[in-house]
DNA sequence: ACAGTTTTCGGGAACGTTTGCGATGTATAA
DNA sequence: TTATACATCGCAAACGTTCCCGAAAACTGT
């Protein structure tokens, strides 16, 4: 290991390491000669700062973690280069952990995080958590935390997410002006908040257009594609009067259903419509294009991630809930 | 600031923090006695190992870093989740680096890496990468490095790629048997690897079958979405005799040319066939679905993740190239 | 000339671990 | 009894930084 330090540099100068040190750092005490003649000598040995031995000192990582479900969904993808963008200029990089909606990987990799001394925390709740201590293990560690998308009301902490129950609401809306009477709902489970308000928004806009609400057209379920195959071939099993539409509760849902629909030989939308929820890119390129909620993601991502660098920077506690505006897509589907 | 460290525990119970650390990690030296009342106390106060200072002190990371273009491509998204899951169970953590498809960002992620003093390097390089002295100084750090995808032949560095060359052979070959003469094919830029073979693996199906090859027909271009639609356009515009087949160098130059081409009021398959390559999971839904060849992207990062894993620990230099087996994935797009 | 100020630098502790080596105590064997 | 072995633990250095504080050197003004 021919690993070179600021000692390397100081013996080969004459020079103190406090010296060095601070050269290195354009501290105004060290002489512009010196500052000069440290950085060149720096640069002929190839010198590079060990930033673990920086983060020892400093009693903190430059680093940032970031907890999702899965990063194989576009839909945190897109999340993740939000926030890469915005914590790339800032100078922080980016662990990410992966819960695989599983509460156990999460509450484990939080404590992983933890012991990493990061210096901030991204998460996006998995599916399956429903108790939440593990956050507060986090704040007891004084390390700033932000919620996105799957946030958690129960923490105090910063969230930033959309207005799910409005934008199912609107959606709903648009269906029952459409001329839809039986709307069905692949909904996900209760405990995740964004599920639960989709739910709601749903529940309302029939309520409000007077549109009976029938607990038969509900299944609740997980979010994914998987869920969305599954999801469908029970509601349409177990239904005499056949639904008319379909609201999923995600895109991926969505397109779990999609292809169900195919294979039993319906049309959509005459047969039966179809929405989703976050505008999935593939939304737009299959036939029918699918009508759904945009989220814009990469925002998502990019003010979370400037929510955590102000609370990491300004070191207050303030507690700020973003939304981010959400925009009804219409298309073939529907 | 109530971080509790081993000198807390150590002081509690009167013993050395020599003693504390060597009962933490189970050392035999330690009696049975004293290291179950050190695990308890460590529990009470709820002691977290600092992970920076354990690392200072070996000198490394239990970090490696993981170095795509961009993670909100399914196909690197999807890489990651066998790298991650790899790693997870290796008590590794990924910190993970975009380059945009850009070479100067490369190069400055690549020096953060190193200053992070990372267990070790996995990239797939960039669009636009055509000088490779930065993964030399990777190397120069004895930092354990491993290419997959975008290779890099230049580096003496292990590998995990497809053969891209046989591959592409093999499903120009399925066009030319289902009958197509005009083939044309929506290349990648040349300084990379993977695009140069797969356009070598085009020209020799071209060639093995005795249809004659049309520097026309191949429009060299960036690999993601707009890429396929300029791409498409450009070639389209500059052809008199149009081609009835395209093969683009990658799913999302595919999807690219695919909107170009309904626009157009094209008809897939009848009045032009298209084919990609790496089966992204949108290819199954669109219509036609879309032929492609299915490279397992998920194995891909698995398999590279368990080689950098075992040059890790092994310490080895040996250099392997590994070769993830193709499928070629024939569907109504052609 | 001197005292006072400013500029420039070094000594050394601290961050939280791990680990080689020595010290102590106890048990065993002759 | 003494010598030897083993079990158990502590001391202190080391990893590479940063930064407080003090010291030396240079400069200022009278």
């Amino acid at each position: 290991m021919s690993k070179i330090t600021i000692t390397d540099i100081a013996n080969k100068l004459n020079l103190s390491t406090s010296t060095v040190s601070r050269a290195l750092s354009d501290h105004p005490e060290v002489s512009v000669r010196t500052r000069e003649i440290v950085r060149k000598t720096a640069r002929e040995l190839k010198y590079r700062p060990n930033i673990i031995a920086q983060s020892l000192q400093r009693g903190q990582s430059n680093i940032i973690g970031v907890l999702v479900p899965q990063v194989r969904h576009v839909f945190f993808a897109e999340i993740m280069a939000g926030i890469s963008d915005v914590m790339e200029k800032a100078r922080y990089n980016i662990l990410i952990c992966q819960s695989n909606e599983n509460y156990e990987n999460e509450v484990r990799n939080v404590e992983t995080l933890i012991q990493q001394r990061i210096a901030g925390l991204m998460v996006s709740i998995s599916e399956r958590t429903k108790h939440f201590d593990h956050f507060l293990q986090v704040l007891d560690n004084k390390i700033p935390l932000v919620f996105f998308d799957r946030i958690c009301s129960v923490i105090p902490a910063s969230s930033v997410s959309t207005n799910d129950y409005q934008a199912a609401f609107d959606l709903v809306q648009f269906l029952v002006e459409k001329g839809y009477r039986r709307i069905a709902h692949l909904a996900g489970f209760s405990n995740l908040q964004i599920a639960q308000q989709r739910f709601l928004g749903y529940k309302a806009a029939l309520e409000y257009n007077k549109v009976p609400f029938d607990p038969e057209l509900v299944v609740e379920n997980g979010l994914n594609e998987e869920d969305g195959k599954v999801g469908f071939l029970t509601l349409y099993k177990r239904c005499k009067v056949k639904p008319d539409a379909i609201f999923a509760v995600t895109d991926p849902v969505a397109f779990g259903a999609f292809q169900e629909i195919k294979k039993t030989g319906l049309k959509i939308p005459d047969d039966i419509a179809l929405a989703g929820f976050s505008n999935n890119p593939t939304g737009a390129m299959i036939e029918p294009s699918l009508t759904t909620v945009n989220q814009s993601a990469y925002d998502i991502g990019k003010v979370a991630a400037e929510l955590l660098l102000d609370s990491i920077k300004n070191n207050k506690q303030t507690i700020i809930h973003k939304i981010i505006p959400t925009e009804l897509i219409k298309r073939q589907s529907t």
